[in-house]
This record gives structure tokens, sequence and C-alpha cells, in this order.
DNA sequence: CCTACCGATCGGTAGG
DNA sequence: CCTACCGATCGGTAGG
């Protein structure tokens, strides 16, 4: 009665994975189909199903891998002996360079995950609004320790987050400047704005 | 043959595009179906096609209606007598109040833009070059004005309008502070990062 | 991995 | 403004 499910090879679904990513990104999850998909593999439709689950799954893991990715990262930076400014641009660093080496699955991650089933997406969010809160934290020390100006910590987190998630890396920037040259301008950008 | 197409009422289109930028904004353009839309104001879906041509041109009146406003908008900065400080402090108050103030649409412009067919999207894409390509110009001005720290103006771009764009104004933020402690915390933020 | 196929949903039209 | 309905497309399954 149960499928026998194909040993899950590991490069197969990394694959799959990764042309998803790239489809969901250019198209958006709910205009891309598993038939595009299946045609960037190769294989007809059904073949991938002895890969994957369904089509949500894909986005599933996509958007939890980042998740998990960027919470492991904030707890490292958490238990650090830095200050609140270096912290602060630790994170902002992390996300820069996960943006410009991993685009696509962060992309999407960041822009799709509404698409996600009702039970996903609120378990996505929260752990978003987690990692939000954590940030915010770190800016009120900074502005405790009298490294930052009187500010509103929610602002300065939506400001800095928001610049942050809503980077599109196309190729053309990549010619444009390195990865070096994007964090420094950006950690002075957002750094210097708020730093007394 | 042709059907006689009912005198565009003005408050009632008004309203379905009020209505579909809401929805759209909630579940993304795709996944938001007329029948949704049609239930929203109280009739059946056909019933909606005496007022609108299709689905899509929703899309498109919403994006190029918010493309039109900034585009006016950023023509008025450019032929002020401001320097470059003044003029980009000018342009991130109105995409935050635009924000603030019309989020659905904006938030819609700014998010389902790709879901336009290719030729409105080429469209949308240009304009929007346009006003980034402008945008990097006051910044460059402000570099040689020695407003502004040296630094690529494209990034800076970037990073402003990604800042801008990226703003989710949900009802939560708006008890947690005004449009105006978000107008100042953030011209702050994202101007005294780049002054010299 | 494929062929054959299904039920659901969608945008939109006909006709009144 | 409604009922009735259509062609297209979709995610996914059966069965080999």
């Amino acid at each position: 009665m149960a499928k026998i499910k194909a040993l899950t090879n590991g490069t197969k679904k990394d694959s799959i994975l990764k042309n998803a990513a790239s489809l969901f990104r250019k198209k958006g999850f709910r205009a891309a189909s598993v038939r595009e998909l299946a045609e960037m593999m190769g294989v007809e439709a059904p073949s991938l199903y002895n890969h994957i689950g369904s089509k949500s799954e894909l986005l599933q893991e996509i958007c939890f891998d980042v998740a998990k990715d960027f919470t492991a990262h904030m707890k490292t930076v958490l238990a650090s002996e830095k200050n609140a400014a270096e912290k602060t641009a630790a994170l902002i660093r992390f996300h820069i360079a996960k943006m410009y080496n991993d685009f696509d699955k962060v992309y999407v991650s960041d822009n799709e995950w509404k698409q996600l089933h009702k039970a996903e997406a609120d378990d996505y969010l929260a752990r978003r609004r987690e990692y939000e809160n954590a940030f915010a934290g770190i800016i009120s020390d900074g502005i405790r320790e009298k490294l930052f100006t009187k500010m509103h910590p929610r602002i300065a987190t939506l400001t800095i987050l928001s610049a942050l998630r809503g980077l599109e890396l196309r190729q053309q920037n990549k010619k444009e400047f390195s990865l070096k040259e994007l964090e420094e301008n950006m950690v002075r950008h957002l750094i210097n704005g708020i730093t007394i």
C-alpha cells in the first residue's frame, strides 16, 4: 500500500532544492509549477515525487533551512563577548554574506514564507519574531551602554532588517561591487547611523 | 457583440481596488482568487467583470498608480532648491508616509509586480531603475558636495531603498510608534549613516 | 523513471 | 447583478 520511498540520494535532493529555490525566486511559489521544476531536472513531473513529498515540502525545507542558519548564528553572537555594536555588525555581515552566497534560498525564505501552510507559516513567523526580539535586545543594550544614540530600538531593528532582507543581489550588482565592498558600505551605513 | 461596459462608478472601482490591494497583500497575487475578491465585495465572481477587465488589470492599476506617485515626487524633489542631504531626507519621508498611509497598495506594488504580464513587468522595472538612478545621482551629488562620506552610491541607494521598501507596517507596529516617530528615527538612521 | 489520468480550482464568457 | 458553464492548468496518484 505505502509506496517505498527511494533512498534520498542527498545529491539529487539537493539538486532539486537548488532548482526549486531558483524557480520559486524567479516566478514566486504559486506561479511556479511542479512541471517546470521537473523540466529543469530533465524528468517528467510525476517522477519528482520519488524524491519529494509535495511541492509545499520544498518550500518548507528552504524556509526552515534558512531560518535555522540565522537562528544558530544569533545564538553564537548572543553568547559572544562582543559589545552591542560589534554584535550588531556581526549580524549585519552574516545577513549580507548569506544573501550574497545563497541568494535564491534566502530570497525565497524572506519573500515566499507566506505561502507555507498555516501551521508552518505560524511557526516560521514565531521564529522570525524571536529573532527580531533578540536583535532589538542587542540594540537596547547598545543604547544602555551609550554606544548607540537614544532611539526607538524596534524602529532601528525594523530599519536594519528591512534593509538586509530586501537586498536584491542580481548578477549585475555582483559586477558593480564585491561582497567585501557591499559589507563594508552597509555595515558603516547602518551602524554609523545609530552610533553616538 | 461587444459587451457594454458599465460606467465605472469611480467609488465602486476604487472599492474593488482597495479590496484587491488588501487581498493581494495578504495572500499574494497568484494565491488570491477573483472569487475571494467577489466575496469581499458581496457579489458573485462574474459580476465583478462588469467593473474590471481582468484580474491582472487590477494588479496593473495598483502597481502603476504607486509608481506614478513616486516618480512624480522624485521629479519635484529633483527640481527643488534643496541640497543633496535634504533631497534624500525628503525622499525617505515620502516613502515612509506612503507606506504608512497606503500600506496595501505600496506593499503589493513592491512585492507583487513580478506577477505582471511580461510587457508590464518590463515597463515597471524600467521605471523602477530610472527612479533608482535618480536616487543614486542625488547620493553622488551629496558626496561631491562633501555632505556625504565617500562610498559606493549604488550601495547606499540599495541600502536606503531596501530599508524603505521592505517596511512591513502591521497594525501592531502602528501601536508601538507613530508615523512621526518612525520618520524621525529612520531619517536620522539612514542619513546620519552616510553623513560626514 | 514513465504513461495515463483524476479531481479541484481557476479566470473568464454567454446569456439573460 | 446572477446562473450556468467552459477550457486550461495544477498538484498529485495509480500502476507498471
